[in-house]
DNA sequence: CACAATTAAGTTGTGCACAACTCAATGACC
DNA sequence: GGTCATTGAGTTGTGCACAACTTAATTGTG
């Protein structure tokens, strides 16, 4: 035992970090990357895949409630909801009870692409070589991380009431 | 039992690719978040961040070793070593031997700079709610998860030898 | 030696994420 | 009813990720 006790130590927080947090970010470039080859037919981005998935279960929704879904501001959607619309997919139509409010409707053609995108999932369970409990663990430790991450960010904000 | 297996099975596998999918897509930007909050004071976005983990720990790297060491291309970490040497962190140096190569190493300020982050991951960790042992685990199924996800995408990619 | 293939950086273009902002419609309050 | 704060979209600017490409240096092979 040395006087300073360990000074090791906290060398190892910042190896320990790396560790961490690039292991998550290489998790989401991976999976974002074998998306972005199982898209590529559909002619989906992995964000547009998103959106998709959220309208194909909830049916059309304005954009403010397709943010709430995916934790996304109009400073990213707005542009993303536009590319979809440009391909086909989507109609954007103002509401007429608020003027303010731009719902989001599947196309024939949208809605025919869920058919397609059937195969996606199963061929990303595949890849993970996780069974559906493992992915369902992996899943909710996901989410308590988020929400932990969250409160956190919340907490160290400037403003924080 | 009836004749046709389950046909909401079909949907169910949308919405367990919705959730598992967009799991670790929220998860990876909430810790984006949080670091971003965190490493404002040091001037650094998350994955300048993870350049300078790098070399304080590895010490000065050519880009391709920085590359590898983060599964970045040069696309990428050309701009991103341009703006870390625009704030007087590292220096970019073409390698004698090597002239194709370029050597990032850190200026003193850079090297200094690793005291003041020693903070963050311990603020990281603590934000979790997670001990070593759980960050451990999750950090174990992620690479396992990310070594699967580009395993499965190389043999999906064009050209799969 | 010469010349083709490979390699390391860098560039360009597209799309996403997010902060900060504008603008118009709505709602609340006096 | 008029004013003002709030709300929903959208825009702008910065930075990251990645594909596709260019350029220059190096290596391999005849």
């Amino acid at each position: 035992m040395t006087a300073t006790p360990a000074p090791a130590a906290e060398a190892d927080w910042l190896r320990l970090d790396h560790q961490i947090c690039f292991s998550l970010h290489a998790a989401s470039r991976a999976f974002n990357g074998l998306y972005r080859v199982l898209l590529k037919d559909l002619g989906l981005t992995y964000p547009q895949y998103l959106v998709m998935l959220v309208l194909w279960e909830q049916g059309d929704l304005p954009v403010k409630k397709l943010g709430e879904h995916l934790r996304l501001d109009s400073g990213t959607l707005s542009p993303l909801v536009k590319r979809l619309e440009a391909a086909g997919l989507v109609r954007r139509e103002r509401s007429t009870r608020d003027e303010r409010s731009v719902e989001v409707r599947l196309t024939e053609e949208g809605a025919a692409l869920r058919e397609r995108a059937l195969e996606v999932p199963r061929r990303i369970a595949a890849a993970t070589g996780f069974d559906p409990h493992e992915i369902g663990e992996l899943r909710e430790r996901l989410d308590a991380l988020t929400a932990a991450l969250d409160a956190a960010a919340l907490q160290e904000a400037p403003g924080c009431p």
